[in-house]
DNA sequence: GCATTAATGGAACAAATATTCCATATTGCT
DNA sequence: AGCAATATGGAATATTTGTTCCATTAATGC
């Protein structure tokens, strides 16, 4: 009798697809092995590709991928895929109602919450390398390696994005400047030609953070922005745009995406340099 | 003779597909204008749904939809998908040739080391999962809960992770304290019985936060520990420790693991607090 | 208020896509 | 080496999805 080691069910979320990867990764055999290697590593793709495609760029053939995903628990490849859609069609109940549905099953437990947070901060790297293209993070990267100092503004949520930068390229050695809330457009006299300054706002924008970029791109100083969404107003006066959509737990986000996308970005800032 | 004022092409890229529907806009017809508004503020589900999908989401009929892709320059709605896609999956032009990139360990781009770290955070919050118990976890919120304020203290790398609890516990009304690095120990005064300290320091630990925590815990007040090893000499000072592993890229590291932990927690706090 | 034109939505058709099946190739074991 | 078990890929099929067409309805101008 063929005793199949199959999964109870299909994964309900993108955690337990990772977490499914890593298991059976190493029992597998040399096709489906492809199959595992190149879907870790793009996990993004699977929301807008077909099976055709996903085969192809495993260099496998369509049936396949197909097995492959019945190994990973999920019918086919349209179960598997309608998992990695959701994270953009799910309609997202704000935080009021969505506590309120916790409160029902008695006690919140914290655990769950946590579990939360970790499966939107998948879902927020995937998205990451979806709305993020090379050329633009070159351009920023390269951008700031040249400038004489990088000013870092930030204000609320926003901050600790920008503060993680400071510590980083202080780190470095990158010359940089992080300007705090009180008093930010007289700060913005400390701002030269040769500089570049690096915004970071979300929704709702904040009103500091917006008009300090308006007033440097004017002097034609490089303005990169790092925002939520593509309607960021700020997106007016930069130079570059960086969107990280961050996926939220009964309307509360993290700053996974965020932080993620800026830590690569200085740690490629100073590599940069490094070369120059 | 009906003057079309039809594009001279089809869009070749988002930007375009936003401006000519601004432009359009005012002077279509109902249902088209419906598909315009809706789509105009959901443009990233068109990479990821079917044409029913999005004009059952506008509340109109599928050939509605139709003819609104070519309003906007498009033959159908798959042309104008594929060009929503191609953000995607331009990411990685060749699949083969991005493969042999990888492999290879020579030249860092601004990419390959976003998907290093996107990789990282992958990895921080599975780990996650692992080492935070629930019960120890649901022990703090409760302990935040209760108190009359929470302290927040950490320094450097651990700063951008207490200024964002700091931040949700002021929009959710709970009441905190961010402490700064100067003068630390003078700002101690600041703490009573009753309140709760959460001090977060990585390797290698900083002086400050440590003694910190040291010289509240002496006076009976509960401190809570994040850090990133079980061997935190903050530890021996601390009710209750929460270990927050991140991966690292190249000896950097992103603070994934720590931030979703901390957010979770701050918003279950938040929580547990409506039901007192 | 009637005639003409544009807009709409459902249903038929066409194309693309997922899925299964099976003959062939590969691997592991004695 | 020879057999059995497993893996593989292509071709056939089923299903979904995109697209077009046309009868019906609403809007516009006279």
């Amino acid at each position: 009798m063929n005793e199949q080691i199959q999964a109870p069910g299909s994964p309900r979320n993108v955690t337990e697809v990772i977490e499914r990867l890593d298991v059976v990764m190493d029992g597998l055999p040399k096709r489906l092995k492809q199959c595992a290697g190149f879907t870790r590593r793009h996990l993004h793709l699977i929301a807008v590709s077909t099976v055709s495609e996903m085969a192809k760029a495993c260099d496998v053939a369509p049936s396949v991928y197909m097995r492959f995903c019945q190994v990973l628990g999920f019918s086919g490849y349209s179960e598997m895929q309608s998992l990695f859609r959701s994270r953009f069609t799910d309609f997202r109940p704000d935080y009021h109602e969505r506590l309120a549905n916790l409160r029902e099953e008695g006690a919140i437990g914290t655990g769950r919450l946590l579990a939360d947070f970790a499966e939107a901060g998948h879902k927020s790297l995937l998205g990451l390398a979806n709305t993020v293209t090379n050329e633009g993070l070159d351009r920023i990267a390269q951008g700031m390696a040249d400038a004489r100092v990088v000013h870092l503004v930030g204000l609320r949520r926003a901050f600790p994005v920008v503060s993680s930068m400071a510590y980083i390229f202080d780190q470095l050695g990158v010359p940089a400047s992080l300007h705090y809330g009180a008093g930010m457009l007289s700060t913005g006299k400390t701002i030269f030609p040769g500089d570049v300054l690096f915004a970071a706002t979300y929704a709702p924008f904040s009103e500091e953070t917006v008009r300090l970029a308006e007033a440097i791109s004017r002097r034609g100083v490089p303005v990169y922005c790092l925002t939520d969404t593509e309607s960021c107003p700020a997106g007016e006066y930069a130079t570059e745009v960086l969107v990280a959509r961050e996926d939220e737990v009964g309307g509360f986000r993290a700053l996974n995406a965020s932080i993620t996308l800026t830590t690569a970005l200085a740690v490629a800032v100073r590599a940069l340099r490094d070369n120059a």
